[in-house]
DNA sequence: TCCGGAAACGGACCGCCGGTCCGCTATGGC
DNA sequence: GCCATAGCGGACCGGCGGTCCGTTTCCGGA
């Protein structure tokens, strides 16, 4: 949209259609009931224009998801405190994990199919890089004497698509998002 | 085989192969390189006796697992201290999580095949159930200020498949086991 | 030892999936 | 208005998980 200077219109209409058809077959079934064929039927174009467009389903779903996300990124990297520089790491981290739950809790089908369609190579996908860097930055500030890059990894475990479901299912709407920050806040705790 | 009083020659015969079979293929490429087509092949049965056999292709997955971690349930619930019951919680929640943590680094390409195959429906997995039980009774007796169902779940989520592939291929053998044995170490400790 | 019914077998078959390919079409600078 | 070309679409592919049913194998009772 600004500045990428080489978009024709249709190719941009398209995109658009695609991405909309993707959420109404996520919000209507199970991740799986998001095959290609129904997007792009749904969307009207061609299977080959969604595959040009963007890769893979794992693409697919993964620009959705970038789509969903891109907000906290910004936030998070150039945004006011608390999310953003400035705050202290404990208050950075209980904002950032507020944030990403709300994405979690709010996404939750688009989060576990993409987890399914990722499958081997998640570690790469830049958005999760970023969000681990972020994690393991703020936990090495506030425990130093713990192994903050495994901490962040596991922390990020925990937002499994399959996992947000149940406990959002049973506990309400920002129960998931409270319980990672009280246990992201055991963590920080010295003994 | 003790008691069942009804599985014929035959059947156990084919059980075991197919079960070989698709350790076999496990070993030898990645998760999705285990098609059922392959494991019937390789085991010199047909595909019908697979399904019979196993239901599905999780199902199959699923019993594989449970043959490899039968023991250690075994040893948690009627075995010794500081495994079995009898030890402080803390030196329960140590020796369970080597326990498992062997496991999950002993057969991290069946565990992440059997996460993709299971998706849905992972929290009903009975093996599931039974370790999350058991953490969270742990949990809750060492911290019962925290929310130890929550922090069951939280835990057993960072035994994925693919991370502890990642760890362990960087941090060498126990590297995992011993990290998520620190985790659970921060989570226990008292401010 | 033989026999009959039941249990187990096997592989052709099905619908569908993700992904590719190439002849056709719409776009937008000139 | 023209034309190079980026973009399109849907037939096509191999392979998947799963089903089905005619055939083979087993084994307890006579």
């Amino acid at each position: 949209m600004a500045g990428q200077g080489a978009e024709r219109a249709d190719a941009a209409r398209n995109r658009r259609a695609v991405l909309e058809a993707t959420e109404r077959l996520l919000a209507e079934g199970g991740g799986d009931h998001v095959s290609l064929d129904r997007v792009a039927a749904l969307a009207g174009v061609g299977k080959g224009t969604v595959f040009r467009r963007f890769g893979s389903r794992a693409g697919l779903l993964q620009a959705l998801l970038e789509e969903r996300s891109a907000a906290l990124r910004r936030a998070v990297s150039e945004g006011p405190p608390p999310l953003g520089p400035g705050a202290p790491a404990r208050e950075r981290l209980l904002a950032f994990l507020d944030g990403l739950g709300a994405i979690a809790e709010g996404n939750a089908v688009l989060l576990a199919a993409h987890e399914q369609a990722c499958a081997e190579d998640k570690f790469a996908d830049p958005s999760y890089r970023f969000w681990q860097g972020h994690l393991r930055a703020l936990l090495a500030e506030a425990r130093p004497d713990l192994d903050a890059d495994f901490l962040a990894h596991a922390v990020l475990a925990v937002f499994d698509g399959e996992l947000v479901r149940a406990v959002t299912r049973e506990g309400g709407p920002r129960h998931f998002t409270r319980s990672v920050q009280r246990m992201a806040l055991a963590l920080c705790e010295r003994p």
